[in-house]
DNA sequence: ATCATTTTAGAACTTGTATTCTAAAATAGG
DNA sequence: CCTATTTTAGAATACAAGTTCTAAAATGAT
């Protein structure tokens, strides 16, 4: 038949995600995207059609790959307060600590809320994100209480996000992050006893 | 001696300063400065030198005539919780509920932390609202919580100005703000209590 | 081994966009 | 009322970046 693809799409994917999220999808040019994917320009269109098909293919990588997973291990069925602060601890070490924030966070601010490349993978996360921390939060404080929380801690979360891209001290937002899961503990102990 | 300059600067470059909150610097083309202000890109090159120094100066307006009233008016030496929190609820309503964020805010994604033609307002606003809050909060709440609690809702203040860009509900973000603010209304008392 | 088909490579092209330039219009002072 | 100087206007230019194209290399099936 004929050649088979001499790269790993998936590496391919994680190595564009990453220039993206430094970058952002305007002023990542082909000549950087080359660069951080090891394939030249001729290898990017075959494979993905067009720039925008490359973004798109590296944001549901990333949904898929990485936020989806997060996710299903921090705010699970089976996760408590403990294993939800080590989401929000976790965007605060490594890969995601290297400055440059997290791709969906990034794409909100420089696609916004217009129909675009970067929507699907917006929009799933975002509800991905509110609705794991929504259901541990009903069965770890009670459903009274659960929505307000939640909401509260899907902005304490985009705002970790976005200062980590400013310079601001990883150390004061993760004093801030456990100051907050503080809190939570003690309503959850409250929760318990009421009941 | 010369004819005299027949714009408005200040109304130039809050016309300005909205195009590049809609669209970002980069995406923000000379095409739509020119729409967005008025003036054709000779007046704008003469009187601002380049797109830069446009934004420069657009971003230098929104925080001396923008970020600084707020803060004074809302965080100021006089200003107690109550005060604060419609710093929050301001980020919530009109100009800046339009959908596209705040231009401090949507540069720390765009431009990141290394030093650049954003720089000094990011800065210069971080440490305002930081400074702000932690000292508002000192007052309120006591030097012991005040530290932990200025970085939680700096934290809040950033989600809230990214999530305004994602079309997630106004309503349930000011939920969440109030959630907070009644919380800490609940910790003045508290320490009010104990001195 | 050969061939059909796809990937790869990099040059060529096109388009969009920031910037510069040239000339005309306007204004305040002499 | 001139005139020097600046703003304004818009065409011209230069450059960067996305995309397309052409040809060669590679590979699996027949």
């Amino acid at each position: 038949m004929a050649r088979t693809r001499s790269f790993d799409r998936d590496a391919v994917l994680a190595a564009a995600g990453n220039a993206f999220r430094q970058h952002g999808y305007r002023d990542a040019s082909i000549a950087e995207l080359e660069r951080a994917t090891g394939l030249v320009s001729g290898s990017i269109y075959n494979a993905f059609g067009d720039k925008a098909g490359l973004f798109r293919a590296a944001l549901e990588h990333y949904v898929h790959g990485f936020v989806r997973q997060r996710i299903a291990a921090f705010a699970g069925a089976d996760a408590g307060l403990e294993e939800l602060e080590q989401l929000f601890v976790s965007v605060l070490e490594p890969p995601l600590s290297d400055g440059y924030g997290c791709l969906v966070n990034n794409s909100i601010i420089e696609f916004g809320n217009a129909p675009g490349i970067a929507s699907d993978g917006i929009n799933e996360t975002l509800a991905l994100v509110r609705q794991g921390i929504a259901s541990l939060l009903t069965r770890e404080i009670g459903a009274a209480a659960a929505e307000l929380e939640a909401m509260q801690l899907v902005l304490l979360y985009h705002g970790v996000l976005t200062l980590s891209r400013s310079g601001t001290s990883l150390e004061a937002m993760r004093s801030a992050v456990g100051a907050t899961f503080d809190r939570l503990l003690a309503a959850r102990s409250r929760h318990n006893n009421k009941q």
